[in-house]
DNA sequence: GATGAATGAGACTTCATTCAT
DNA sequence: GATGAATGAAGTCTCATTCAT
C-alpha cells in the first residue's frame, strides 16, 4: 500500500499542537501517530527519532517565525512604531490563540537539562527574536538600551505566557504588548524631543 | 536495616533538586530514592505516589516562601521602599543559586495540561507573590495599578528566569530586579511630589 | 522481530489454562507472555490490561460453552433425555479433562469482591447454562419445579468440581452428572406414568 | 509500650473475615494488621509469615466447626433427624451470614495448586465435614450409599454457596439444606417401610 | 509508504518480610 | 509487644524503537 497518506509537514505541525499542550515527554510517539492517521512505528519514516522529530518541529517554529513575525522588523522602509506594531499584534495573536503555550519557552524549561540536543534550536530561536526586537528598538534607543529593551521585552512576554497558562487568561499576554508599546513610544517622544533640542 | 535515615522533609527537598533540574516526567523515584540513600519502594513509606511527592514539595516551598520571602511585604513598620530591597534580594539570590530554575514555573508549565492535580497549589503560590508585592506597590499606586505592577513583575522575573536558564546568564534575573526597583522608586518620588502639589 | 507469532486467540487459549491453574492474581504477565512465547510487555499490543485479557477469556469460555455444550439443549428434533445424556457426557470430559477446574466458579470465588468487572461474564455464562437446563427439564417439569432442577444440578456440578479439586478424584464429577441423570430419568418416566393415567 | 493490644486468636478472626471475602493473595498484610488495630510488621509476633497464618485460620475454622457443627452428628442419644435438622440449621446460617463466603472452598480454589501447604488442613475440614454427615446417614442408608450422600450433600452446599455469591441470592443455601433434609426424610420413611416388611 | 507485531528497557507501585528501637 | 523504617523482589504497564511484510 505504498500511497502516501501525509507528508513531513503534517506530521511536524500535529506533533507541534502535541508537544505544546502535553509537553515532550508526556506526548508519545503513538499519540502524534494518531493524530496524523498513522501508527506509531510509520513516522519513523519520516524521522529517525523522537529527538528527530522534535528537532525539526523546533526548527519548523523558528522559521515560521523568521518569515511571518521576526521579518517585519527588517521592513526598513516602515515606520519602527509601526513595525513593532504589527509585530506586536502577530506575537499576541499566536499566544493567545495558541493555546496560550509557547513552544519553545516550554520545552526548553523541560529538557534543557535532560536532552542538550535541543538546546542550540532554542537558543537560536530566542536570539532571533531578540534580534528582531533589537533592530526596532535601535530606531530609538542607544545600541545598549536597544538590546537591554529587547531583552526585557522577551522576558516580559515569556514571563507572561506562563502566567496567562497559570491563571488561564491572556490578558497577560495582552499587556505585556501594550507595556512594550507604550514604553517604546515614550522613548520615541523623548528621542524627538532630544533631537528638536540639539 | 530499620533504623531511620531520612524523614520526610530530607525526601521532599532532594525531590525539590531533581524535580528542579530535570523535571517532573524525567525524575524518576529510583533517583530520588538514591539521592536520599533509600531505595525506590522505600520512598513510598513516605508518600503515597510521585503525585503525592511533588505536591508536598510543591508545598514545601510555597511554604518556605511564604515564610522567609513573601512575609517581608508584611513588615509595614518598615519603609516599603526597604521591604522591597529585601525581598527583590533574596528572592534574586534564590533564582541564582537554584540552579537558575523556578520550579513553580518549570512545573506548571510542564504538567498543566496533565497532571492537573499540582495547578491549585502552583496558582496559590503565584497568588501569594502577587500579592506580596501588591501590597507594596500601594503604597504609592492605585489599587488597580499596584495590582498591574506585581503581575507585571512576576511576569518580568520568571520570563527572566527562563531566559537566565536557556542563555545560562544570571544577569537576566540581576536585571529583572533592577528593573522592579527603579521603577518602583520613580514611582515613589512621583507620589511624593504630587502629595506635595497637593 | 515483527511476524506475528502468535493470534489473540491464541493468548487468550494459553491465558486461560493459566488463570485455571493458578487463579487471576498469582498468574503474571510474564508467564503468559513466556506460555504464548513472548515477552509480558508484548500481550499489551492484544490487550490493553490484565483484566481486559481476563474479561476475553471469560468471554471465550462463555462463547464456547454456548456454541458447543449448551446448544444440545435447544436441539429440540431430539429427545429430551438424549440431549441432556450428550450435554452431560460433554460437561463431565470438559471438567475432567480440563485441570479438573471450572475457570468460571473459581474466578468468580477468587474475585467476585475484588474485581467486579468480571462479575457481568461470569453471570451471564451461569445463566446460561441453568438455561439450557431448565430448557431441557421442562418436558417433563413444571416451570417453577424445572427452574429449580437446573439450578440444582449446577450447583451439584460446582460443588463436585470442588471437591474433584480437592480430593484429586475426578469420581466427584461423574456421579454428579449420574445423580442429574437418573433424576431426570425418574421424574420422566412419572411424567409418563401421570399422563397414562390421565 | 509493652501492653498487649491482641491476641492471637483476635488475628485470626480478623483475617478470617478479610480472607473471606477478599481472597488469599489481594488480603495483605496491612489490611490485616489495620484490622486488628495493629501495623503490618506486627503481626510477625504471632504468626511467622502470611501462610503461616493462614494455617491457623484455616485450623481454627476446622476447630470451630467441629466442636461447634460436626460434633452435632455424634450425639447419638438424639435421633439421627434432630441431629440433622439442628446441624443443617448452624450450617445454613453460618453459610448465609458470613458473607456468603466458604472460606475453605474459596482458599481451596485458589491456592490448591500455587499454596500446597494449605491442602492438608483444607482436605481434613471436609472429611470431617464428610463424615460427620455419613455418621448421621448411617441411621437409614448402607455404609456405601450413606457415604455416597454425605459426600453428594457436601457438593451441594459448596456448589449452593457459589451460586448464592454469584446470583447474590440466600435462597440457594436455604433451598440446598432443604433438599438434603427432605432427601434424609424419604430414605428414613423407606428404610422404616421396609423394616416393617421383614 | 505503511503496517502491526514484537522488543526490551524501564517506569511506578505493591507487599511480605526484617529488625533496631 | 509494638513500631515504623527499610528492603528487595516482583508485578503491571508504558513506550520508543525495529523490521518483515
Amino acid at each position: 500500500m505504498p500511497v502516501q497518506k501525509v507528508n513531513k509537514e503534517e506530521v511536524v505541525k500535529e506533533a507541534l499542537k502535541l508537544f505544546r499542550s502535553r509537553g515532550y515527554h508526556k506526548t508519545t510517539m503513538a499519540e502524534i501517530g494518531t493524530a496524523c492517521g498513522l501508527l506509531k512505528g510509520s513516522i519513523y519514516h519520516y524521522f529517525s527519532s523522537k529527538e528527530d522529530l522534535m528537532i525539526a518541529v523546533l526548527n519548523y517554529l523558528r522559521s515560521y517565525y523568521n518569515e511571518h513575525i521576526f521579518s517585519i522588523a527588517y521592513q526598513d522602509e516602515r515606520s519602527p512604531r509601526a513595525r513593532l506594531r504589527e509585530l506586536s499584534g502577530h506575537s499576541q495573536e499566536i499566544f493567545v490563540r495558541g493555546d496560550g503555550a509557547c513552544l519553545m519557552g516550554n520545552i526548553a524549561m523541560e529538557t534543557i537539562d535532560v536532552v542538550p540536543e535541543f538546546h542550540p534550536v532554542i537558543k537560536s530561536f530566542f536570539d532571533d527574536w531578540v534580534n528582531a526586537l533589537n533592530h526596532i528598538f535601535r530606531s530609538c534607543y542607544s545600541p545598549k538600551a536597544a538590546m537591554f529593551f529587547a531583552r526585557e521585552s522577551v522576558c516580559a512576554i515569556e514571563g507572561a505566557a506562563m502566567m496567562m497558562r497559570i491563571y488561564n487568561d491572556p490578558e497577560f499576554i495582552v499587556k505585556a504588548h501594550q507595556m512594550i508599546m507604550k514604553k517604546f513610544e515614550n522613548a520615541t517622544k523623548e528621542a524627538l524631543i532630544q533631537q528638536e533640542e540639539q
